[in-house]
DNA sequence: TTGAAAGCGCTACCAA
DNA sequence: TTGGTAGCGCTTTCAA
């Protein structure tokens, strides 16, 4: 621990003492005042209440935790996502926890590894003894024992995760696939192509899943060679669809596992002298802003994310409240929104 | 204030008597082993730290805080903007944050006004007496009045203000801008239009500044028609480039005043039927990921993002210590980054 | 170099 | 419905 500290400016603020004074009753009155909690006579709370804003009282919050043991902040770890999409995403996430936190007058605290083993790292959050409970957006990264075993209430953001203990929230996305691929099969095509997300994680994983489950329930064949390795990434979308269409037989539908690597794949179909949708047709999943910047704009699954947030950060506060146990596992819906780049084939 | 707060896990973290204990000195021995401070054996230091990592003992951070009515915790307040590329900006913004607050194991609280108005926010965040200094991106806002009379120490990141009271750090907006349109008039350009940003903040005006100063000081006219007026956004530099390419004499270049307008712009060329860079030459600003993602990849000027944000930190530091007075004004330098959307004019 | 002890401002118990 | 008061866990004099 260090020194580098600033004197705090110093006899600057009244006391609840003051109030008491001011008021002309005793600190015990002005807690109960403050805190809306136990029984004051009328008249006394009013006095109470014109001492605080005539003294412009504001009560010492350090104090108050270490008197009551008790915590209303809720840490929040945070990703720093290196692209713009996961900025895009992280930033739509955190105006749903917004939305909830900050008019109960919570506080959010962000917490960051510095350069520490993720064991210590934990060890020392869990250790901060106002923070109340945790909401993590892990990507790929599995829930650290060290934070399973504390107890501590916590949530995780956009994953799934089978352990009964663990609290998550995601969205549907074997669903939202399977939604999109129907789709294509409903608009006639038959061969049908993807490319896959990182299989690390479970929206990669389901989103295949839902893939393979719309082809084989509506009869069509799983072609491995339509199957595409991707990670999500622009990038190796790109290449992929180049390979894709190097095939004998063109697919004449890919499904893409997030609209960054869509714009990939636009790419690559635009670089082998191809259009969407004549040739190929595409849809891409998370409706990301730039989906409707691309000629054409391309169809995609929209994800809930800021609703995610929201749902996440009001779960976060009944586990803190204990108004809800442990175990939650919520799935919120996707939704296919049509653009221009599918086209029926007949 | 409410109730909704959690018991603590109580009795389970071992205090500072218990440490004192353990290690056979008083806890005043022990506070100046945790706190690095004050003078104390080496023999009853290394007890100290033994009997601390035995106990896994946490100073308790809300006690050292009442006993010392010291702080070490940055409040932020954040923006939330609504666009990918503001959110990949203050993601950014913060990486440079991270970079410096984490490794100091200080905390950095998130702020924002909770339906309130923005002098109550104010005055309720100012009044949190745990919270050191204050990062504001206020975008267009002005600081607020009751912020400015605090004395509570805070630095506005990537804006200008001539007030000598407000510590501010930016970037060379006017000079970046007036590189990228000299570098166009090497190129050989003569009709050179400009899609400004909103002019209701410093970026905006200066941007248009050094395009304006570049022209004069290279013996060009400055003319109205060429320049449009936008507001950093795509839609309306997609409406204001249609314009101008609608007058009678196509400019050869533009300088547009963030790559997210260049977005806005390069679909109304293509509309038009035009290409960059053989029909028009254009260069953005900001170095957005998305610059190389286009065809062809965009000429922009860079911003120092993250340096900006790890300055910020620093001087916030700095000003927290008292190490640093007030007044501060730094500006960053911007780079010229040559891609593909300009070409030389005989 | 050390320890004793007086707070820091608040909560919550208990008695009135 | 009230007030008195004992802590909460720590820092920081002051004296030894």
């Amino acid at each position: 621990m260090m020194r580098n500290k600033l004197k705090h400016r110093k006899g600057k603020f009244p006391s609840i003492d003051d109030v008491a004074r001011e008021a002309h009753v005793s600190i015990a009155t002005v807690s109960r005042v403050i805190n809306n909690f136990g029984s004051v006579k009328d008249a006394n709370r009013v006095n109470v209440l014109e001492a605080v804003s005539k003294l412009n009282y504001k009560p010492n919050i350090s104090a108050s935790r270490l008197a009551s043991n008790k915590v209303n902040s809720i840490g929040l770890i945070w990703p720093f996502y290196d692209d713009m999409f996961g900025s895009y995403f992280f930033t739509e996430l955190m105006k749903g926890v917004r939305d909830v936190v900050f008019p109960e007058h919570r506080e959010l605290i962000l917490l960051y590894p510095a350069n520490e083993p993720l064991d210590e790292f934990y060890r020392r959050i869990l250790n901060k003894t106002y923070i109340g409970g945790l909401m993590l957006e892990l990507g790929a990264q599995k829930v650290n024992p060290i934070l399973k075993k504390s107890d501590i209430p916590y949530i995780v953001v956009n994953a799934r995760y089978e352990d009964p203990e663990i609290n998550c929230i995601s969205v549907s996305n074997r669903r939202g696939a399977y939604e999109a691929v129907e789709y294509l099969i409903k608009l006639g095509h038959k061969k049908i192509a993807t490319i896959h997300g990182s299989l690390n994680i479970q929206p990669g994983i389901e989103r295949l899943e839902g893939y393979k489950a719309a082809l084989k329930e509506n009869g069509l064949p799983i072609k491995e060679e339509l199957i595409a390795d991707g990670n999500f990434y622009r990038k190796i979308a790109y290449e992929k669809m180049l390979k894709l269409l190097e095939v004998d037989e063109l697919p004449t539908a890919v499904f893409i596992a997030s609209d960054e690597m869509a714009l990939g794949a636009v790419k690559a179909i635009r670089e082998k002298g191809l259009e969407i949708p004549r040739d190929v047709s595409i849809i891409g999943f998370d409706d990301n802003p730039i989906c409707t910047e691309l000629f054409p704009q391309i169809t995609t699954v929209r994800q809930p994310i800021s609703e995610m947030g929201r749902l996440a950060a009001e779960l976060m506060i009944k586990l803190m409240e204990g108004k809800e146990k442990g175990g939650i596992k919520k799935s919120l819906d996707t939704e296919l929104v049509i653009r221009d780049s599918c086209r029926p084939i007949s």
